[in-house]
DNA sequence: CATGACCCTCTAGTAACTACATCCTCTACG
DNA sequence: CGTAGAGGATGTAGTTACTAGAGGGTCATG
């Protein structure tokens, strides 16, 4: 056999045994083979597949969209232009994370360049966070 | 009576009612009196506390950090020090955060960068994801 | 044969809400 | 005055992506 455990599935990817059984109750993960002990028995296919699902994770991709990368994926004649769909909507959100977290520092960085170390009656960034807008 | 529904206090601060019955259950927000029908008659004091509450939040902060501004915040004569503390280390994980993205942002450009609209057989963005690191 | 490392299942907890379902209260209109 | 509809109350469960722990079974090693 070239099958092997659970643990040497998840040293091989750096996740938790138990990651690994929830992807594969929530469907993302195929059903291994099981030894006569019911250990889980797995293939270099169910490796291959774990590592594209960490790496998309790694990546940022929610786990529906992975579901949708793998499905594309396994249909290796399809074209490719809903896998680029895919991560050009998810590149589209990473930046307009960015630009919200940017609007957020220099939002914090005022309020805090305000604070003089003074009392709490009259600190800025409490008079600030009581303001709204 | 100056008192007012939940229902105009989540007008007030754009914040649905449910929510505030969150706050409320968590301990955020104040048990406001109730009315002889039951309803929940806030005063201008609450208002003043969910502000900023809400704005905290817009800010980032965790409902945990919230919390520890509140509780420096009413004691007014103690120094602001530990609200700066908390300010400056929420700032830093935001400028942490948006490192990360950026790290991100650049992984999946190439990536994309490196599909030519084929099929999946020969996707780029499918060998990418495949590939561990 | 016993110990310890590893595996099994199942349940519940995390953050910060949001959405129901079911019931109650209040206001306004005819 | 009766009723419709808006709004409020409570309690439970769902969301994301895991993670932790209880209570047990299996396997390899000395």
């Amino acid at each position: 056999m070239d099958s092997f455990t659970i643990g040497k599935l998840a040293a091989a990817t750096e996740t938790k045994a138990e990651t690994i059984r929830y992807y594969e109750r929530i469907g993302l993960l195929a059903l291994p083979e099981r030894t006569e002990g019911n250990y889980r028995a797995y293939l270099p296919s169910h490796l291959a597949r774990l590592r594209f699902i960490r790496r998309s994770r790694a990546l940022g991709f929610s786990l529906d969209r992975v579901r949708a990368l793998l499905r594309f994926s396994d249909d290796r004649a399809c074209s490719c232009d809903e896998i680029d769909r895919i991560a050009n909507q998810h590149l589209k959100e990473v930046e307009d994370k960015i630009a919200d977290l940017k609007r957020l520092q220099s939002e914090l960085q005022d309020m805090i360049g305000q604070c003089h170390r003074g009392t709490i009656a009259d600190c800025r960034i409490i008079v600030t966070l009581g303001t709204s807008r």
